[in-house]
DNA sequence: CGACACATGTAACACGTTACATGATTTG
DNA sequence: CAAATCATGTAACGTGTTACATGTGTCG
């Protein structure tokens, strides 16, 4: 529910219309998250529809249709801003999912699923650090999103190794599998 | 996409049911993640129309519809073990996307809003740390998904930190903005 | 028997993505 | 004029969620 947030963010500070949302969605994200155009007329059609945002006279008749926040939108907006999202459980996480799965599935190195992702998720922590000193340091937004995405890189990274630890320290124990299948071979995607 | 590729692997380890599908993926996910009966079911509809699955004989008959992995599903899995799926852009993060935006908004405290979701958060992460202590150290799952869990939320925790100190420290130069606007009063959802 | 758990499904909806269609305006 | 850009939309599809419908077997 991102963008419906996000684009009535952005109608609370005035009227405004399809590609402009777009726009300053991805400017004041700091061009991190391209966001499709269709994405922002459908949503407009379900914000007007739940009476969270209307149509703005003042565009009538030009071609482009601004859209005005309502008063239900106000409260939902500040709303938004006032109430942590992170509910019940957590929302389901890829790898640590594939983690886990791997575990149990007989012929998977899980060591060599860990490292793989260990590898990448690095490289990415490289890439994400060369954007933010290339760039100048004007761009306040970009510098926090790059930043939201180092910290969560490496927060992955860390529980790969700590995972790598506690498998080692627990596969001490019990003996080795029953029936060893073949290995499978862990081959990169052709596409 | 983690679904599909979960139940997948598990089906890699010898036929199954729906059911006995789901239970196995919270199981050995540690059940931090319940996961809908209906989408097993539509799951393995789409697995099986796209040949990664088929429908097991030996089940026949019974009341439970087995499914047996082929080799293409075979395929598809140790690609999904061997390859980063992290390619583009990482996944909009929403509490990112909520206080970028928020910065821009006349008449919202993003301090507050900062504040409202590190408490939040520092609550969760007490949260999963009694859980973690209350489990007996047998489950190994488990312990991985709070593990994940924790280093996410820890990494949130201290985005929110920096993400205040960098805005502190740029909103020095500037002035303040032109057009006061009535302070939005950040409310708690009613529901 | 009646209630409950097991087991399989379907329907409706929200969000997201990609691709395509259609005009109007600007610009080379 | 022709091509690119601006601007609005729609269609089709994938994943996920909730809720409902439908049968069957078990157990008090």
């Amino acid at each position: 529910m991102s963008v419906r947030h996000a684009l009535l963010a952005l109608l609370s500070e005035g009227p405004k219309y399809g590609l402009q949302l777009r726009q300053e969605f991805e400017e004041r994200t700091g061009d991190v998250w391209p966001l499709n155009v269709g994405q922002v007329y459908t949503t407009l059609g379900r914000l007007e529809r739940d009476g969270l945002v209307e149509a703005d006279d003042a565009h009538e008749d030009e071609r482009q249709r601004g859209y005005r926040i309502t008063a239900e939108g106000e409260k939902e907006l500040a709303a938004w801003f006032g109430t942590p999202s992170e509910a019940g459980s957590p929302p389901r996480d890829e790898l640590v999912i594939k983690v886990l799965v791997a575990m149990g599935v007989p012929g998977v190195e899980v060591g060599d699923v860990i490292q793989i992702h260990r590898r990448h998720l690095v490289e990415l922590m490289q890439q994400w650090t060369r954007i933010k000193e290339d760039e100048g340091r004007l761009d306040l937004a970009l510098a926090l999103a790059v930043d939201a995405e180092l910290f969560r890189l490496e927060s992955v990274v860390r529980w790969l190794d700590a995972a790598e630890g506690r498998m080692k320290r627990s596969s001490l124990g019990p003996a080795p599998a029953a029936t060893p299948r073949p290995r499978l071979r862990l081959r990169a995607r052709s596409r």
